[in-house]
DNA sequence: GGTCGAAACGGACCGCGGTCCGCTTCCATT
DNA sequence: AATGGAAGCGGACCGCGGTCCGTTTCGACC
């Protein structure tokens, strides 16, 4: 008899070298955008600096934007332990006006944080249904416990929607700041919200 | 004594084989376009098509990206002509709020329509201030005749944020019509303004 | 019409993202 | 330990966006 019965639910297990080059990748792309910018990171240096030919690295990633969304999905992973399971007032145990505001605040954070990798991530980021999804889901939850009524659903992509790194792009060029953003958007969902 | 006072307001005059390559690279690019979608735009093919150089293309449009956001003008141009001095209820002469009710139809359509232009002009087509400032400033106007109080520049951006087609994309592919999004848009704009 | 400087042209050239396919490495089984 | 086959690997190759610079064309002025 096998000594592992494969679950249903386990993965298909990785091959040790890949898991060795798997490593390599993301740590010799964590190095090369330390140095420059996202800019720098070529799959050519990459494959160079990995020690592996290009082939793999497209193997492992799809491909440029899916290195870039891999990278990403390590912090949006903590962030959404965080709101999950995280101290409040971002996580559980807050009242939920508190934790939407929490939210918004946490997000503008790592958008603005992330924006340069969230970009060149283009539409393999969004369309991740695990990220804008569960962000959606979320302020949806929040909303249906402050008894908001209506398309609730509309009205949770509708707060998301302004978060947007184009959007705070924009707002930082005009000179806005993280704080004057923030506080923007706060007063925009209070007025959503309270208008029962 | 010259024949054409050069006005101050002139723009310094286009030769006239810049003018006529001009014109076969706008009329090669819809052809292009119109076989099949932006990816049969190729610089290359462009340029082959139009009967000019590669040289030709970028001194034009200096990018891509560029060329797209040339394409997209045109109807921009006509859009915001809509808004300024066409018929009511788009333009002049209708209450604020069904103004605003046509600005989120029409600004709706035409990003749909142009969906795939939009994607490819990239942020050349948002960064430009005679796109997203006028929608904002045309919003902020609106906001101001119905008497809302508070940030408006920033309810201006968040109401427009969420008809970005990134946002719009993910909507329809969750199966959402345009009728449903237009409604849901038109029910929260109305949840914010008619919070006085 | 002739002349001259500037603006426009064109296509060879480069770097990068992405593909392809023959070769190597791993691991389950005997 | 031997072995079979599948998963993984690597780097030559391709197409496209973008640049560069020597050459051509325009049109203003004499």
């Amino acid at each position: 008899m096998p000594k592992d019965l494969p679950l249903l639910t386990a993965a298909p297990v990785e091959r040790r070298d890949a898991a060795r080059n798997r490593r390599a990748l993301l740590d010799a792309a964590a190095e090369l955008m330390g140095g420059c910018g996202v800019e720098a990171l070529t799959m050519d240096a990459l494959a160079a600096r990995a020690g592996v030919g290009k082939g793999t690295v497209f193997r492992r990633f799809g491909s440029r934007e899916g290195l870039m969304a891999s990278l990403l999905d390590h912090r949006e992973a903590e962030w959404q332990a965080g709101v999950i399971s995280g101290p409040p007032p971002l996580g559980p145990g807050a009242p939920a006006l508190e934790r939407l505001h929490a939210f918004g605040a946490s997000r503008l954070r790592l958008h603005l944080d992330q924006a340069a990798l969230i970009e060149a991530a283009g539409r393999t980021w969004g369309e991740n249904h695990a990220v804008l999804g569960f962000a959606e889901l979320h302020v949806r939850l929040l909303l249906g416990e402050l008894g908001v009524a209506g398309d609730v659903a509309y009205l949770a992509t509708a707060i998301i929607a302004p978060l947007a790194v184009p959007v705070l792009r924009q707002q930082m060029h005009a000179g806005m700041s993280e704080q004057q953003i923030l506080s923007g958007w706060r007063d925009f969902v209070d007025r959503l919200v309270g208008s029962e």
